[in-house]
DNA sequence: GTCTATAATTAGATAGAC
DNA sequence: GTCTATCTAATTATAGAC
């Protein structure tokens, strides 16, 4: 039998839609603008509605952040754990040089990430308390843990786990993040599928040696 | 015969000492906050003089933010001439060395260098035009140039230069530019010698393999 | 659910006294 | 030079119609 939905809805269907749209307009503008150069009005016109129902789906522009973050991870974790996925059986090595490739790629296509980051450190209030506790610590760890255990086996130099994991987040994404900058100089387009898969290779072959 | 100021001069003595103090509380604040996020009010706050103040010196909050950026590239420009000045006759190597380490260890005092250029690229509008001519591409140019010998050399890993930069400028500063969110994973103090040091240690360890 | 209208606050800039 | 007072515009959030 087909899954029928008998819970009567609380929502009508049209709000779930319009619900996406501000949160994607909202991840935009907090993650160019930070939160408090990004205006509910903007976040509003570009979701094509009127400012005052974000009020009513989210109920303050801090809930509204809070939610376009956690769907910013949920999709990061998604990513990666596709990524693992397929990965039974394959030595730690291999692994991780496929995780970082993952992770250049989820930068490049997502560089809000790094930049709402980099903004709420700035602000370093009660959003970068709830931001590390929920989502950056369980990263850390799992980053860290797996460094750990390839410089154990001689695959990375001995650096604390600390310093190879603010190498790692500086030196994968910062070329996208820096993206309108890096157009300048280099001439280079940070967006397309060359320009990604070079700067992996060349993070690899900076961490990993080859 | 000691220098005598024979110019009459058209300021105040006490106005010089006013605008420095406004121009480091507009650093900290830019930094910080971002330009939308920093309000003159606040920065005039910190320098401890009413907000007006500012349109009297500087014309506008964008000529502030003009002014604020020149001095910290002035500054970068100084630590960075310094260090070369000692070097004539120094292998490139070793040269490029001691430059990598003196720009990580202006990273950790001014995070507001890297800070202020991921605000403006976020922006992406006519002050990030006037940041990369005025300041950043020389920088760049700069620094490739001296990264190309060096790979030529054989003493950095084949890599295009433009990677290697983004490498370098995201590997170096983002232990301090993420500095709040450091001490909270990891409990060191980004700030203190010994962290700014191994931080150096491991940055080279990757860059130069030793 | 989604709208229009608006209240309450805060921003950058200017006028003018001293 | 530096201040007080104030203008105009833009902000988030709320009230209430449909």
């Amino acid at each position: 039998m087909a899954r029928t939905v008998t819970r009567t809805r609380r929502t009508r269907p049209s709000a779930d839609q319009t619900r996406e749209r501000i949160l994607a307009a909202a991840l935009d503008l907090f993650s160019d603008r930070g939160f408090d150069g990004a205006s509910t009005r903007e976040i509003a016109q570009r979701a094509e509605v009127t400012q005052p129902l974000l009020n009513y789906h989210f109920s303050s522009k801090d809930d509204l952040w809070r939610a376009a973050v956690d769907g910013l991870f949920a999709a990061l974790t998604r990513a990666m754990t596709d990524r693992t996925a397929g990965l039974r059986g394959v030595d730690e090595l291999t692994a991780a040089r496929l995780l970082v490739r993952e992770f250049i790629a989820f930068s490049a296509e997502m560089p809000q990430l790094h930049r709402i980051i980099t903004q709420e450190c700035k602000v370093d209030g009660p959003r970068m308390d709830w931001l590390v506790e929920r989502h950056v610590r369980p990263m850390y760890d799992g980053i860290t843990a797996l460094f750990s255990a390839l410089t154990e086996q001689g695959h990375l130099p001995a650096i604390p786990p600390a310093h190879l994991y603010y190498i790692l987040t500086g030196a994968a994404p910062t070329m996208f993040v820096l993206g309108p900058e890096c157009r300048r100089l280099s001439g280079l387009d940070p967006t397309s599928d060359e320009v990604v898969d070079a700067h992996a290779d060349a993070v690899c072959m900076f961490l990993f040696g080859h």
